[in-house]
DNA sequence: ACCTGAACACCGTTCAAGT
DNA sequence: ACCTGAACACCGTTCAAGT
């Protein structure tokens, strides 16, 4: 990449990031391009749709949470490192307002750019969920997906004015649900 | 109303049915006028706002659904009732795609035109939740909130074609957190 | 009373023209 | 190689003008 193309790409991943934090995943390509002060066409040229722009902006934070699976899994006991995990899973959706529905989009399109950062997502958490389900302490009917699923559906729910206050309870319940022995509050 | 007023509303309300069905919440109001043969600003003067619209579009039904609590707090055991029309309340969202967005966010503002039929449904739920919750048959620590909280997520899961084919499974999860024996089965 | 075309300020996509 | 203005086809809002 041309130097002038490296500048432009990383001051628009910074002003991408902060125009998003203001406004949520479905800020103004246009927008973005303007704060920038460079063309529209030119932010499209290095981010050739909202996913792709997502991708850059995500790929750090979904890499931290996938790779925090693995701690867990070495540093706690099964049904603790699954609720951990969990727990930071929703934090970070919550953290990107609207990002949810991205993420829950690219599961299921092999072709957006966010795939491959999803995936490697729903991996880890599916290999906390077995973890606990060898130990009998998860659920022994839930997949993966379902993990994934319940997952962005607390997200969602915390991206609801509505509900964001229940958010800490209605966490407790869905780790309850998962978990075999329906305390869901430890830690 | 005058007659022709009144042709054109019932007509538009017919056309945004089905362009709705097609498209989902966020169709364009340009193309339900449009197929309407009508010009946009007379749709936009019948419904001034995407919520005016929807408040016309699924009254009937979110008073059905309220109805509908009402005949199963008489009828059926408190159990057995909650779940069964929660279940209903999963299935009517999931019948207009993106909705329950709308909901949520009525649920929050009482400005909002859909917010008195949102209200009803939260309350008639809420009932169903007392009555189950007084015989120990719910969970004691969970609020008329919560449950509405919990129906619009699994509709907006249900909404996401990732998580759609488990979309009963997931009921059943959700439905076993609520219930107190965590069967979740019954029906 | 009710309807409507038109102007407005947006959006993302596309591409020919510039350096 | 990389950038960009401009044209395009959309969107919802607003309002003066029409019947």
């Amino acid at each position: 990449m041309r130097a002038d193309a490296r500048k432009n790409y990383n001051h628009l991943l910074a002003v991408a990031r902060e125009v998003v934090s203001e406004h949520g995943a479905d800020a103004s390509m246009r927008d973005i391009a303007r704060r920038a002060d460079v063309g529209l066409a030119t932010l499209l040229r290095h981010f050739p749709t909202r996913e792709a722009l997502f991708d850059a902006l995500l790929r750090t934070n979904l890499d931290a949470l996938t790779q925090k699976a693995g701690e867990l899994e070495t540093s706690q006991p099964p049904d603790e490192a699954l609720v951990s995990w969990f727990r930071e899973g929703v934090a970070f959706v919550h953290s990107y307002s609207g990002v949810v529905a991205l993420m829950a989009n690219a599961h299921a399109d092999p072709d957006s750019a966010l795939y491959a950062s999803c995936s490697a997502v729903h991996a880890a958490g599916a290999r906390l969920l077995l973890r606990a389900q060898a130990e009998g302490a998860a659920r022994a009917d839930m997949n993966g997906t379902d993990l994934f699923a319940l997952m962005s559906a607390l997200g969602w729910l915390v991206d609801q004015p509505a509900f964001a206050p229940r958010a800490d309870y209605l966490f407790h319940v869905i780790a309850g649900a998962i978990l075999t022995n329906r305390s869901g509050d430890l830690k």
